[in-house]
DNA sequence: TTGCGTGCAAAGGTTTTGCATGGCA
DNA sequence: TGCCATGCAAAACCTTTGCACGCAA
């Protein structure tokens, strides 16, 4: 009998491949729902949205892509690019212009393991993201 | 004349005076909309969730009260009662039970400081949320 | 009396779910 | 052939808006 585990057995279907190869080709930019529905739309290769939600809960559980709630607005995506690397260190999101800062800092390594012995919780790094503002529009905001 | 300002009169009413009330007895707790509608509700003085999203705005807009915007559920709202509470602190995200931890921890305030001063970039703790397993999903979930 | 406050109903938007059909393996 | 994937429709949510009436000042 086939493992008959709790996960998915993750069919190679075209439109799953056409939403990573999307995300993909977006290099670091990211997107919401409905961006993508309207792109393939625009393509004459409508894909439903249920589809696309779908298919993002599961690249964005497996640590494929980055999920972002910025302003409060919907939710938006974006590709892992640079995978492994990313899983070892925090990013930081500018709530202002959207930039993605990869914080690589010792700090970090710090917090996982003080916050695990002390607070007993394990961090997932892949999915934490520190929101804020950064240095470009900190200083553009100076006197608002 | 009457300055005619953008602003609102700021009435002096029952649903007013409660909703303020309510918050400011819960310390330094957070709660929904909807907890509020059904603390009222329970009390037979239900009061129409259009006012309280309209009194929220208020207290929010003139900074009497914080809005968090946690995970990816609806927003929060607690009484800033001496400025320190929750934007002083972090919180944690269980992905597993879901259970919402406030980590009241000096190391926390270090990050911020070190984040601003080496990466001057300004963390938004209000934002920020870090996901991850809490002690008892990993006591559960020790050998899946 | 004036005009904000209230609350019902309805609309708006995002995300999820039910279900029948289609397609991968 | 057995499931999973798909996508339409509908539901489930959260939040905002329109409107008539009530009430504070």
């Amino acid at each position: 009998m086939p493992m008959k585990t709790a996960r998915s057995a993750n069919y190679n279907t075209l439109q799953g491949r056409l939403i990573l190869d999307y995300l993909v080709s977006l290099g670091d930019r990211h997107v919401t729902v409905n961006q993508i529905v309207q792109h393939f739309r625009k393509q004459n290769i409508p894909i439903g949205q249920t589809t696309i939600y779908r298919h993002l809960e599961k690249l964005y559980s497996s640590g494929t892509i980055r999920r972002y709630t910025l302003s409060e607005e919907s939710a938006c995506y974006q590709y892992a690019s640079n995978g492994k690397a990313c899983q070892e260190h925090f990013h930081l999101k500018c709530e202002q212009c959207g930039e993605l800062i990869h914080l690589e800092c010792d700090l970090l390594d710090e917090i996982q393991k003080h916050v695990y012995k002390n607070h007993s919780f394990r961090i997932n790094a892949l999915k934490t993201v520190f929101y804020g503002t950064c240095a470009r529009c900190l200083k553009d905001g100076d006197t608002p």
